[in-house]
DNA sequence: ATGAAAGCGCTAACAC
DNA sequence: GTGTTAGCGCTTTCAT
């Protein structure tokens, strides 16, 4: 079955409004309708008299030329396609606006569609799309490679945070963001660490787990890994249980709303953040910085993310934004941000028991449950 | 001069993958392109075979009509336009979930712009949309109503957050919410509140202020009005030394963020909340129920204004969906929720030395500068 | 430098 | 029920 999902339009009943056409300015104009096209288009082939007699007359007809129309004869529609996996998530509304301004930039319009995190909607948004867009952006897809690779065939893709091979790409390099921050944990004395993993199949959890994994073993920190969990604020506050239980004296969270939910959650149970335990968070979205204590945090670029998504599409589109050049894969740095979830751990203060005695005030636990 | 944002599009150069017709549908089914798209469009004027004689081969050639040309003669696009201010406030990405599930739920497509916060670009934003869309929401715009009202004369127009005679709308009752807010605040103990102004000239700052006048004086309590304040975390940390002066044992907040940022600065300059003071944000944005201690907030139904707004839309355009009904403005609840940041005021407990002795602590104010 | 005309892919009269 | 056909508004040869 063809399943194609008609709007109940009520047809043929438009605008009361006439929309005035390429007609209407030729003949204000007293050129032909080439002419006029030409004007709005190719001025530079035109005499300047018959430019501007022609621009006069469209603005005065406030004459705009009709999309569906070109786009029919063209093959170019002026739109680009982006599809996230939920909005709710404020990591894609980031992008999203380095989409939208970028595309707007560039004169193009932006479709929007939320896939609900589903593969199989990713596949059919981009069908749905289809004729009215030059090329789709896909967020984090939850598609299969199979998948992408389809829509790959039936469009000019490209992928943010997913690396397949053949399809651009824009990525960011967390194994830098990574390194900074174990560094930065190994810098102030932790030696066991617990990773709060996001969903395994997640294209960024590997990643980041990766990254993770590598830093960990060059600075000898121990690692212990726990999850999945779902990447959200009650995904952290479960993980946050758990990880109490490591001994791990930092914890690394898959991203920043888990960050918070552990945040939460220590707090709750009388852990003190950071003098009990450090706490990383990764993307840094908004509140990252208006929590209390305000997060530490791996930075992603996501805006900047998805103006590079928007110039590799119309890169291969055959726009070539002067920026934009011609790697099929962008990565993009990230960035540590230390901010106040990351202190010396309790431990290594007795065991290296160095400096003056004034350390944090030496408080166990609160009376919290447990 | 008619200023036409072209993209820069290379043109005829177009897929080498050849895009298949109608007609390609209509030979291979030996019928005619009118019984194809009768097929598509209108099953049940076919008989049944040949209906489904169309449909096999339409699936078999993975047949899409294209929609420019059917746009070009109905002059319907299946395409709705949605402008928000700035996609940075969490608040409008959870209206464009709304918006962007009811529209695909619809067989729409949404076409996303951000305004910037500028009146001109909204105008500007509707223009450029224009034919590619059977209707535009804006969402709490900036422009004027003289714009606006220009606005609607070109194209199928709902607002949301913005009340004009004339202009279908979705506007949410904050008087509601407030009174309830004002009442709980009143049964707690307050007397005396200070209200954070968001930006002056913004019709929701304007219709919050008005509810909170008004169940103000019903519950006769004193009102001190601070601002405007940038509604913004910024902004409500600004907002909070200038409330700490003025005696206030309870603020009300313009907007979450606004909230999260007084929250923040009262805590960092030793004022407990909701012990020293209680505080009641606006919206119910994610952070709210994450942050610590979670905020009291007047939950705005945001995603249910999205999914109005396209109903009302839909229903402008002469489709209407079951659900939406007849009305011009439509207007949504707003609910207090109770969480942490509200509770008696110290200065009452004091004043009324009821109950038992057995109260919170009663610690005046920490060694926080002033 | 400009005009005439042929469509782009589709729908909607209008025939039969 | 199904086919024929005239456009929708525009761009783009091809003439001139």
């Amino acid at each position: 079955m063809v399943t194609i999902a008609y709007p109940n339009h009520a047809r043929g009943v438009r605008d009361n409004v006439v929309a005035i056409t390429i007609r209407d300015v030729a003949r204000r104009a007293h050129v032909s309708v080439a002419t006029v096209s030409r004007a709005l288009a190719e001025p530079q082939l035109l005499r300047e008299q018959t430019r501007k007699r022609v621009l006069a007359a469209a603005e005065q007809l406030a004459y705009r030329p009709n999309p569906a129309a070109r786009s029919l004869i063209t093959g170019r529609t002026g739109n680009i396609g982006i599809i996230v996996p939920d909005l709710d998530n404020p990591f894609y509304p980031s992008v999203l606006r380095g989409v939208q301004a970028r595309a707007h930039q560039s004169g193009y319009a932006v479709l929007l569609a939320d896939s609900g995190e589903d593969p199989a909607a990713e596949e059919n948004l981009v069908h749905t799309m289809g004729k009215q867009v030059d090329g789709v952006i896909v967020c984090a897809p939850f598609a299969s490679d199979a998948q992408l690779a389809r829509i790959a065939r039936m469009t000019t893709l490209v992928l943010v945070n997913r690396r397949l091979s053949g399809i651009p790409a824009v990525l960011m390099d967390v194994a830098r963001g990574m390194r900074q921050a174990i560094g930065h944990l190994a810098a102030l004395g932790h030696h066991r660490l617990a990773y709060l993993s996001g969903p395994r199949q997640a294209w960024s959890n590997r990643e980041r787990r990766r990254g993770l994994l590598a830093a960990a073993r060059s600075h000898r920190i121990q690692l212990v890994e726990l999850g999945p969990f779902e990447p959200k604020f009650e995904g952290g506050i479960e993980a946050a249980d758990l990880a109490v239980n490591t001994g791990a004296t930092a914890l690394v969270a898959y991203n920043d709303m888990m960050a918070l939910g552990a945040l939460r959650r220590l707090v709750a149970r009388g852990i003190r953040v950071p003098e009990d335990v450090s706490l990383v968070g990764f993307d840094d979205i908004l509140y990252a910085a208006m929590c209390a204590p305000p997060l530490t945090t791996v930075a992603m670029p996501m805006e900047a993310a998805g103006r590079a998504a928007v110039d590799l599409l119309l890169h291969q589109c055959g726009d070539v934004p002067p920026s934009a050049n011609a790697q099929l894969h962008q990565k993009l740095a990230s960035t540590l941000i230390i901010r106040a979830t990351t202190a010396k751990p309790a431990l290594a203060q007795r065991a290296s028991a160095g400096s003056s005695a004034a350390g944090p005030r030496a408080r166990k636990r609160s009376p919290g449950q447990e």
